[in-house]
DNA sequence: CAGATATTTTAATAATTGTTTAACAGTGAA
DNA sequence: TTCACTGTTAAACAATTATTAAAATATCTG
């Protein structure tokens, strides 16, 4: 099980419209990923500014990111967030999951 | 769907240990709740720290109260929790749920 | 009512977070 | 090598958040 204080890392990385942003056009782009550049201009917010935010996010464990040419596409980690959905899951849902998973379909 | 501003909201609310601790307790108390000074007793917080994370809780619907006597019971409102999982799965777990719940067994 | 208990509010302060601007570093092309 | 391009870093500042102590409110008990 994911510890608590990386739960609230996760948490606290996503908890910024900026970053809750980045993250959801990083898993919406799949494995191949995106710019920084273009992640900036999509949500309209300077290179520093995104940069700082990249950091918080990757420290967290949420994103990764390679080098190509001169441009880093960053991409998502999915673990993470698996973890993290988890623990909510578990510990914040009354025991039973159903709780809190309502749209989930089992075929 | 849940609007992105209120799941920041509530990420932001259990982004932080304290009232992460606040929300698992009760959620495992169930219904009836707990009130304010034991919970402040079984974190080690005092009741005016307890009260300040009390509002960010129930600010963000995750947690809600009820006055009896001169206790004031706090327990989980498991809508708000269940309405940000679902988002979570929906837009940050790359369309197919099952990325992000791993768990779940489906009988 | 007076005193004790339970919790919230306020004000002050400390710590953390987010934004901006400017400077810096790496990569590729002329 | 020199220039343009892409992105990160650093420093300064503003804004937000967390903690503490003291005062205030509300309820119960004697």
């Amino acid at each position: 099980m994911m510890e608590s204080t990386r739960v609230v890392k996760a948490l606290a990385a996503l908890a910024q419209s900026t970053r809750l942003g980045v993250y959801r056009l990083l898993v919406a782009a799949g494995p191949e990923g995106i710019a920084a550049g273009q992640i900036a201009e999509s949500l309209g917010v300077s290179p520093a500014t995104l940069s700082f935010h990249f950091k918080t996010l990757s420290h967290a464990g949420l994103i990764e990111s390679r080098q190509e040419g001169r441009f880093v596409f960053y991409f998502a980690n999915f673990e993470v967030m698996n973890d993290m959905v988890a623990y909510l899951t578990e510990n914040c849902c009354g025991g039973n999951a159903e709780t809190c998973r309502p749209a989930t379909k089992c075929k």
